[in-house]
DNA sequence: GAATCAAACGTAAACGCTTACGAAGCAAGA
DNA sequence: TCTTGCTTCGTAAGCGTTTACGTTTGATTC
């Protein structure tokens, strides 16, 4: 069916091994036979059979990409920031959501293994490290994207999540709020790192870091609109009550608007309220969300150009972490106007 | 490296063959044998390597989809429909943003073609067939996913477009609007399907149908927005004013309704809007929006279990066109309650 | 004019797997 | 005893490509 080497070799009267590597222009061939070829390649419009390719260099041109979902536009930008990276160099980019499921990721990545992708990316939802030891062991790099792991060596690509909460925690501080509540919770890197920023943040600016005003949620997938309502509900029944309220993410925040507008109070005059994400449509809101964004096209970009020089070394190299920087962009849900310290740029 | 059938032979005394067979459940092969090799399979965490069955089989288990995007939920719920049919199947879904250039769009038809993809669905933003024809001279059976072609008969997953137009446009008319205006544009089936459905469904209800409250863009990718921002501010200097407006798609209608707004008007009051894709968050809008869903979910996993049957067929199999039928859901942004016209079920 | 060398091309083998066919063993029917 | 047939396994070949190493040719050197 489709053109191989053999067939244009035969075409042109010269050996399988030379149209080969005229392709990949090789020094042994003479300027004159690698022009007929390429003229020939071009005509017959053949294109190398990738699989055969993989078998004998053991390289299939595949990344692999698991996140935990797709529908905000959070990850869909830093699959589209990878993608960008990828533009042009023959490699394919495999993305795979887990739907927030540390067994569909379990499986995913198995897949992806068992595909023998060059390097594999991962937006992990994992409890435990187990799954990366047996991605290790199949000598597979791996770049942990957004997530890390404490005590596992890994490349990764993010954002500085305590600079994240501390962002977020001052700038509610800044707006004049003195009871900043927090809804996170799970055992996920981003968690922790958000939750100490906030904690630390309070702390130097002497606000109260009272224990009741941070809700926890128990797993990952419960970190959507409905918790962000629900945890708000319980938040506004506090004495006294939080007049800001520090978001893990940006669906949490669209939640927490709706719990503040439903008990009749107002958005920022009350509580104002801060996200994280910086999603796509957040000034379309009720209330325009104020959120830190995590440059998601760019933590995308920086991913990729690693995983491309992960595999061109062929090698393991010693574990990058790549940061970028957080920036928080104000809109209506915490714009008071009502400053107490000194304000950080706005967007 | 990595355990291959040689590996597991010699270990247990028997070919390659007789694994190979056992692997794949042959009847060739006695229980005894099988349960021997199936048993030292697992222990030894043997993968068949992919890209060598490839080779020999012809079929990589591999199926593409390009995408015209995936910011919005849209397409990111029809690739979730698609997965979901995958699931445990074993084949490997390869998802490409076009990010709506054509030109994109061929490369990324043309690496997944190289790739020798089993089944190739696209959601296309092409303006011509030819890209089609390439796809159909290498062998590879593909599917159209919510846009198709007039002159080109190839299956078809979607809605029906003519519908979508007919229920907005009603809608818009049951809740009391005289003058609806239209914005779309550009060549794609369901921007036609849609106009059509508007434009007959007002010549039924006697409304007026002029031309001058249509809004017609010139390329897909301007489908956002930004346009619809742009096309309603020109939209209401019309007179006398347009009092609903039917938009292509949710994203266009969001900044439909900010230039209502904007304009010192109300929505629905002054200004009934409706949408179509019913994308994930309409409702925390600052105007929730009414839309048109489409049953993404729906159409992705159609489309997944009619390309397993493509592939499992073998052999090219007459096109199907299967059309899901879409479902307003009624928000704020229409919700007026001065029906005229027996009303619709609402959500 | 024999030895040396670089340039240009080819041979052999392998990557890991499957498909088609053949062979060995054993039981049953003639 | 010989054929027939079934079950169970193996042999041979090939999928399309690459890598390592040969071979040929003609030019260069002494």
């Amino acid at each position: 069916m489709a053109v191989t080497l053999k067939d244009i070799a035969r075409d042109l009267g010269v050996s399988v091994i030379t149209v080969s590597k005229a392709l990949r222009d090789h020094s042994d061939i003479s300027q004159e036979t690698k022009a007929r070829v390429l003229k020939r390649v071009k005509e017959m419009n053949y294109r190398p059979n990738l699989a055969a390719r993989a078998l004998v260099t053991g390289r299939t041109n595949l990344l692999g990409f698991v996140v935990p979902e797709l529908l905000h536009s959070f990850f869909s930008e830093i699959v589209r920031g990878v993608s960008s990276s990828l533009q042009g160099t023959g490699y394919t980019l495999v993305t795979t959501s887990s739907e927030q499921d540390p067994k569909l990721e379990k499986q995913a990545v198995d897949q992806l293994v068992a595909r023998r992708v060059d390097v594999l990316l991962v937006a992990s939802t994992q409890w435990t490290v187990e799954m990366f030891r047996r991605v290790e062991e199949a000598g597979i790099p791996y770049i942990l994207i957004d997530r890390s792991f404490t005590g596992l060596a890994a490349h990764f690509v993010g954002v500085n999540d305590e600079e994240v909460g501390a962002l977020a925690t001052r700038h509610l501080a800044e707006v004049g709020c003195k009871r900043i509540a927090h809804i996170g919770g799970g055992g996920l890197s981003p968690v922790v790192g958000r939750m100490e920023g906030y904690k630390r943040t309070l702390a130097k600016l002497n606000l109260p870091s009272d224990p009741e005003l941070i809700y926890n949620v128990e797993r990952v997938e419960e970190l959507g609109d409905s918790t962000g309502y629900e945890a708000t509900k319980k938040l506004l029944k506090l004495e006294p009550r939080p007049d800001g309220i520090f978001c893990y993410n940006d669906a949490i925040a669209f939640g927490a608007i709706s719990a503040v507008l439903d008990a009749g109070l107002s958005v920022p005059e009350d509580v104002a309220v801060v996200g994280c994400g910086n999603l796509l449509y957040n000034r379309f809101l009720k209330i325009p969300l104020t959120s830190v964004d995590q440059q998601t096209m760019q933590i995308g970009h920086k991913a990729g150009q690693l995983a491309l020089q992960l595999v061109e070394a062929g090698e393991p190299l010693p574990p990058r972490r790549i940061l970028l920087e957080p920036k928080l962009v104000v809109r209506q849900s915490s714009d008071r106007k009502t400053s107490t310290l000194p304000r950080v740029a706005r967007a």
